[in-house]
DNA sequence: GCGTGGGAGTTAACGGTGTTCACCGACCGT
DNA sequence: ACGGTCGGTGAACACCGTTAACTCCCACGC
């Protein structure tokens, strides 16, 4: 008949979830829920999804997925302005749906079972953290930063920038202006400190 | 009788809530669980706390004050050095126990009731924070940073240390040299932006 | 063409959750 | 001694994630 549903998939039912977490936040995603929005009651989800977290794992991937599409929008040619583009790329990424940037961190990678193969656990925070870092390495290439442990720099910056993001979603209220400066602020500050001819003390 | 239990109060649950969150992770707190621990049946907990959410609250509350006496611990006397160890402090805090550390963000301030007083919303949170911060004044006021915004720098180096802390939750096994030279580098860096001659393009 | 096997989806159920409400019993003040 | 108050109980509601047994239908083999 014309009203039938279209065949349950992973990917399908992934994308729903993400968007009952759009639509009402984390604790708004039930498998009850989901399935009856999918037309389908929940024990059906179980074919496709090993979990609650499994799904939840699976939006944070495809999260992931969608910074590393913003990583690659980036079009400053400058290594040190893609870098900071880098930056604010994952601040508006965070900030275009911070229930969806609460998801990419809600399971630490201790809790993945151990039957996934060894390097394809978190492939997609590998990957994302791999094309920030690729933007280090060009600046550094390129001879605009000097340093010693290109890694260590990757890291601090990811972090920094991460750490920008979550401030800002906790609501502080800060002056916009005040925000807007505190993403550019953590990234130049930090490559700041790599500058050739800055003071390494 | 002998085996009577000390009279219920809201410090008390949050305290054994606490205990329940440090040794089971955040999952194993339930109300119900919390009650039959504290010998008394659930519905009890209500006349001392107002939600689960009140009661996780209350929790953050105690893990901000615990932050505060971490940073009052910090006995350096150069400013600069005094900023490094409250990054440290707050890192220590946050690995110490890590469910807890993530209690302490749970829930934004939007998601406090308008019943409370304006300035008595997050006050551990702000404590902390004003904290830190005094750090930071101090090493301006002594001449040890030149600084255009204090409330930036600020802000900027609680956002890189908070990041450094839950990107070391995360579980990315990270070589443990790596993982201090983190700590260190976040604050080093962007205060080093910020040093006198330092090169502010 | 008919029978059969398999798989996707269903219903029912279990144990657990936060939360509310009506009751109850012990204690304190009068 | 009595009455009220207040902390705690028991039962219940509406959900939750998850499992097990069943059913139905479709595709395939004979």
């Amino acid at each position: 008949m014309a009203g039938d549903r279209e065949p349950l998939q992973r990917d399908g039912i992934v994308e729903a979830a993400r968007q009952l977490v759009i639509a009402g936040g984390l604790e708004a995603l039930s498998l009850r829920r989901l399935a009856s929005q999918l037309g389908v009651t929940a024990p059906a989800l179980y074919a496709h999804v090993r979990d609650k977290k499994d799904l939840l794992r699976a939006i944070a991937e495809v999260e992931f997925d969608h910074l590393v599409a913003r990583f690659d929008a980036v079009d400053a040619t400058d290594p040190i302005d893609r870098i900071r583009a880098h930056g604010r790329a994952y601040v508006e990424h965070a900030r275009a749906q911070p229930e969806l940037f609460r998801v990419m961190f809600l399971f630490p990678p201790e809790a993945i079972p151990a039957d996934v193969p060894e390097e394809a656990r978190l492939p997609g925070a590998t990957k994302a953290f791999a094309a920030a870092a690729s933007a280090v390495d060009e600046a550094i290439a390129s001879g605009a930063l000097e340093v010693d442990d290109p890694l260590l720099l990757s890291l601090t910056l990811w972090s920094g920038v991460h750490g920008v993001a979550s401030v800002l979603q906790l609501g502080v209220d800060l002056p916009p202006e005040l925000e807007e400066a505190m993403i550019d602020d953590v990234t130049d500050r930090i490559i700041a400190g790599y500058r050739p001819g800055a003071d390494r003390s």
